[in-house]
RNA sequence: AGACCCAUGGUGUAAUUGGCAACACAGCAGAUUUUGGUUCUGUCGUUCUAGGUUCGAGUCCUAGUGGGUCUACCA
């Protein structure tokens, strides 16, 4: 083997390495990711995934898919389908079927009478509000629920008869006996099973009682032999109560370590206020290209792999963080100029004739298809008398350092003849320009060039008669500002960014592009990365706007 | 208020576990370029504070400061 600088493990690599050392488990690495199936996955669920999947991978382990589907009231099989694609969509295969939670119902059930049993279970008439009144607070010890002293064989008869469905739903809960003064809340005897008698996605009418996350995770990750159980730092309170049940249960004892969320800056990933964009019709769903959620990053074309090596870069700590979007559009980037072959399209056309050129002619010019990828080969495009060029690629009156057309200027059009620029004709009445008018030198053809002219600058085209049209969708970043749910006494609505979507309706795109797939992508030249949207068909195409390319000119036009 | 977690350039993450603080992104400057892209080179800039242990501290100890989390019959 080489050599090679030895690659730094985050905590959680750390851990593992020494359980393998003192062959806890036999060694063996067994992860999990658990979502709970009543929302759309987003860039931080994309996190959680490829951690537990590559790191597993990473030392011969596997993975579980399993559904957190314990809250009838808000789980749905259209989210479980979904999660499930988008994890495929990420590149990753869990191990065997996908899991449920509710597949362990009656063996969590069996758990809960063996703790009955052991005297640590209770069943307790209280109200949710009279629960929560006994529960004390921060530094103020609870107190004693008067149904806590209940004998075995009263809990065991009354928790038999909640799962006959004898009592209305809210009207007894079980609780775990564990101490009322405990500084952490979540060890102050918490509620184990509740009463609720809505239709399950999977079991149906079979249950009314469910168990709660406390009562079903640790559990599930035991059943399933998890070794190491990686969740969010918000969970880092239920630790404690987690290893206590696996040790009242005498099960396997699957070990929870918790990490820092991933935090996007101009990006959120609240369910609750990603489905308030949704139903308020700020975006146009849950998959619109501007979402955060792994389908809009799809419709987007942001590539899974760059997905995944953004969520590598990132790194895996225990502090907060807020990785700044840039990163993201960069690995965007990166992946796509090895892929995404090149097209030429014209996003804001202005017409150049080039009155020396024939009249009919149509010459075809061979253009590289991936610069970065010989192997992706090249293509014809046709060249005639009028090509569209990018509006912003002439000025009437230039500074220096534009290095595009202008009055007297040489400019290369990409792949085919240097233009000199001759005139240019403007609207009378709104003052604009409408038509450049140039001579083309006829042997500084591509590749062949003998003419000794030198070009200012390389611009894309489109031939007139040949291209086709396009709508366009720019889409730009949500928010206009990083962190859009962090002000107090705002809501992150008034960051919502304007001009997030600008349609294009009149873009000309070269036509050799062949039939177009939904999902395909393409760099147009100089413009930036691009791919087919669904709603896209023969007659009528659709492009997204992925990323820009890095736009140095416009940087230094900033500066001023 | 109590408990727990955290603190390294602008951002994120490293530092062979006590031995010359580095990598990536962003920024800046330049080279190359038939994409103002890519690539390449250079450059800017970092250990929260105060004590302590030690020949030696980003790393260990104590205190402080700052940030985060926790009182759902949600997960």
């Amino acid at each position: 083997m080489t050599n090679e600088k030895k690659e730094s493990l985050n905590f959680i690599e750390q851990i593992i390495e020494e359980d393998i050392n003192n062959a806890k488990h036999g060694g063996r690495v067994h992860t999990r990711f658990p979502p709970e199936p009543n929302g759309y996955l987003h860039i931080g669920h994309a996190k959680a995934i490829t951690l537990n999947f590559e790191i597993a991978q990473r030392y011969g382990g596997k993975t579980n898919l399993r559904f957190d589907d314990t809250n009838p009231t808000t789980e749905d099989t259209e989210y479980v389908e979904n999660i499930q694609k988008d994890i495929e969509w990420l590149g990753f295969q869990w191990e065997g079927e996908p899991l449920y939670a509710s597949d362990y119902f009656q063996q969590l059930y069996d758990f809960a009478v063996k703790l009955i049993q052991k005297g640590k279970a209770y069943v307790d008439d209280s109200s949710a509000e009279e629960i929560a009144a006994m529960k004390g607070d921060i530094g103020v010890p609870g107190k004693e629920s008067p149904y806590r002293s209940r004998s075995v064989e009263e809990n065991l008869e009354l928790f038999a008869k909640m799962k006959e469905g004898a009592f209305p739903d809210g009207a007894k809960v079980l609780r775990a006996k564990i101490d009322m003064g405990h500084h952490n809340l979540l060890l102050r005897d918490p509620v184990m099973y509740r009463i609720k008698r809505d239709r399950h996605h999977r079991t149906g009418d079979e249950w009314c009682i469910y168990p709660m996350y406390d009562f079903a995770h640790g559990q599930s990750d035991s059943i399933e032999g998890i070794t190491h159980s990686l969740c969010s730092l918000e969970f880092i309170h239920h630790r404690p109560l987690y290893d206590w049940f696996i040790q009242e249960l005498e099960i396997f004892p699957s070990r929870q370590i918790e990490f820092a969320r991933m935090n996007v800056s101009y990006m959120i990933t609240s369910k609750r206020k990603l489905l308030k964009l949704v139903r308020d019709h700020h975006v146009t769903g849950w998959d619109d290209p501007r979402m955060p959620t792994l389908s809009g990053m799809r419709r987007r074309g942001f590539p899974p792999m760059a997905i995944r090596t953004f969520c590598n870069k990132a790194g895996i700590t225990k502090r907060e963080n807020l990785i700044d979007m840039g990163l993201l559009e960069f690995c965007v980037r990166d992946e796509l100029n090895k892929t995404a072959p090149r097209i030429m399209a014209v996003l804001d056309p202005l017409k150049v004739v080039i009155t020396n050129y024939p009249e009919g002619q149509t010459e075809q010019m061979t253009v590289v298809n991936n610069p970065e990828d010989e192997s992706m080969g090249t293509r014809e495009m046709p060249f005639s008398r009028e090509v569209y060029i990018e509006r912003g690629d002439f000025m009437e009156d230039p500074p220096k350092k534009y290095f595009r057309m202008g009055p007297g200027r040489n400019v290369r059009l990409k792949g085919a003849y240097i233009l000199h620029c001759d005139d240019f004709v403007k609207d009378a009445e709104t003052g604009e320009v409408k038509e450049v008018h140039c001579t083309y030198y006829p042997d500084s053809r591509s590749g062949e060039d003998t003419s000794g002219v030198k070009a200012k600058g390389t611009l894309h085209w489109v031939s007139a008669a040949h291209a086709r049209t396009a709508e366009v969708r720019l889409y730009d970043r949500l928010f206009s500002d990083p962190t859009p749910d962090q002000h107090e006494g705002k809501d992150y609505l008034d960051f919502l960014n304007p001009d997030s979507l600008q349609v294009l309706d009149r873009v000309y795109v070269e036509p050799n592009v062949g039939e177009l797939q939904p999902g395909e992508q393409f760099q147009f030249l100089r413009m930036g990365y691009y791919c087919v949207d669904p709603d896209s068909t023969a007659d009528h195409l659709v492009f997204n706007r992925t990323v820009t390319l890095k736009d140095g000119w416009a940087k230094a036009q900033k500066k001023g």
